[in-house]
DNA sequence: TATGAATGAGCGTTCATTCAT
DNA sequence: GATGAATGAACGCTCATTCAT
């Protein structure tokens, strides 16, 4: 494919500097407490630019969000297509993709949980569609799981993929606050402990067949 | 009269009529989004009677946080406190407790986990450290039941406790988006279900030993 | 005489309170700077108390400076009354009774020159009338002297008010500033020196003389 | 175009538009009687553009006066800077200097008069040190006096000054109250009569000759 | 007389958005 | 596309004053 122009292209980066100056500015002062100016001088353009890309502060937001979230939602669906994995790993492969996404970029999802999902009052509420289908392709492959028999059927999908969901952002949150080391090795062993804790159980099955065997 | 001097007990309905005016306004339109007169027209004071009483809107939050936060805090306390019950037992009570509070107080509830809890970049900065003890006591209680040999030893009791409460803050979350039936029936399933989850784990022990067996 | 009733005398002890708190206050933080409560806070009674004695703010000054402003002009007029005294000595008088006065009282002193007497857009506007009063009486000096002899005839009487009474309050404000030392033997200087600027002059008579006759 | 370009021409026209507006209304309504919309109303401009030229209110009382009072500093350093005329005509262009502002910009003046040097309470406090540095010129040309004999040395300089620029003070403030009478010959006789009374004394030499040598 | 809770108008400031150039 | 001046509605907070007790 050609290029596009260079007109449309320098048009384009304006516009990306923008959308990054934003993901900056909303994980260092939070959506509500920065002004639009805050959004400009951080990219270095003019006041007035932002509202040639975008129609309103908000609509930077929902940018943002729109186009991470899809990127969660297909790498999600491509994970759950995958065939002959068992459950286990497939919420193994949708933890690590989350987790990565904190660490690669962890201003993005930090907007993202903060300002979007977790944010029931404001744009939680306005893209709660976008953000519970997520939920239910977890719950999908919650519900192949319990059809081939690796997964307990007492649970309902559902219900699982909310406790699983919220977990992770649990603790993304903690690493948002700070307050849980961000070490390569730590975000491999979340992976892992938090798949174990959710599939596995806190419960040692020695100590409860002991008990029971008692 | 057995009732108290009319004078202090009627300043003291006018602070908790403002109180419980500011949970259904908090709640019905978010912290933000709301103005101080409405606070005051739904309590049916004059404006200037809020600031008589707090010194500023963020204030009227604290107080409502600090207050209910604290009576979790302590019933936590309690429930770990007691001896001679499993931690799962323990861990139902947690839950039970956190879920009733919702049933009972939604709106109070409401406010506290869409304003404070999850609300990073205001006042769940503020009162981290008041939201971490809750955390740490619940980790309290998976320390001991690894200790017990109840659970097992190579979750961390902090991962275990993120785990825990992420899973309830979702559930939560999902009755205040309304996705999710509200009836008694539901809030006792919930509590169960969610103990199950966390201590169980999602997977079919059985199908895992036959797995292991095969 | 017979003593007030204790009632009334009690009552006359708390309007007093009042004034004398205000003058504290307004001295320390300014009239526009306080609020009403401050002023109740320093008297140590009841904030509703302050509008069962004064009509307003506004009225506890003015009666703040209408008490001592008749209290100086009472004493100018007494000074004026004097027979066979020089105007030098009437004037060096008058410079000493201000200064004695912010001497003893710098607090109600400065509340008066800095709210009332330079305030042209508040109380100086409406306090205007007896303002005058005082520089009427001085010009009455100067008009006498001029009579007897004692000074030039070429300034008016009026303008020369105008310069003795804006020195001193120049002065006074120095102090207020605390810019100027305020020791006993600087006040007492002061006197003294304002009355030979104002009446002898900058200048050496010798000097000119010699000018003249050279 | 002689003109300069029409972007910042317009510009630097509102902020002036603003400034001077200021100006009338400060001078009418006093500083804190008016609101920033009088303001704006007055320049008639949108409220909102007030901040974005000047920080707060009190910045546009800030940049009048230092406007304002710097070009009389230079003034009077100017004055100071002449060589060979006498101290007491040195004195009489400052004063007159002084004078002419108040008649060419009585509004201007009127501001800075009552809201800043004599406002001890609010920006005179803010602005003690630039105000001082107008003494203290007043004061090196006293020195000078006593210096080369033309001035007495019992006064000191900085005395001199504060009785000096008091006089000065107390004259606009009776113009500015509208108690003296302002045509253009006033303002003359005020200039000679200021500098002959703080110069020469008010009283009669030969009457003082006549005494002694009687 | 004494208290302090109750009232509500008023104002400085912010900032998303618009628009002329 | 790009600029930044211009707009004005909105809101938190203050505080003089009133009033029920």
């Amino acid at each position: 494919m050609a290029a596009p122009s260079s007109r449309s292209a320098a048009a384009a980066d304006k516009r990306r500097q923008i959308l990054d100056a934003a993901i900056r500015v909303f994980a260092r002062q939070g959506f509500h407490a920065c002004r639009v100016s805050d959004v400009a001088d951080e990219a270095g353009v003019a006041y007035g630019l932002v509202y040639h890309y975008f129609q309103s502060k908000e609509e930077i937001m929902g940018t943002l969000f729109t186009e991470r979230w899809q990127i969660m939602l297909d790498a999600i669906a491509e994970i759950d297509r995958t065939q002959d994995i068992p459950a286990r790993d497939k919420l193994y492969l949708v933890a690590s993709f989350i987790i990565d996404s904190y660490r690669h970029e962890p201003d993005l999802m930090k907007v993202i949980i903060v300002e979007v999902t977790r944010a029931a009052n404001s744009f939680g509420r306005t893209y709660l569609e976008k953000i519970r289908e997520a939920y239910d392709m977890i719950g999908q492959i919650v519900h192949r799981a319990q059809q081939d028999g690796s997964f307990k059927r007492d649970i309902s999908p559902d219900f699982a993929a909310l406790v699983f969901y919220g977990a992770i952002e649990q603790l993304l949150s903690a690493w948002i606050f700070d307050v849980l080391p961000q070490s390569d090795e730590d975000f491999e062993r979340t992976k892992d402990l938090v798949v174990e804790t959710i599939c596995g159980g806190l419960e040692d099955p020695n100590a409860r067949a002991a008990a029971v065997s008692a």
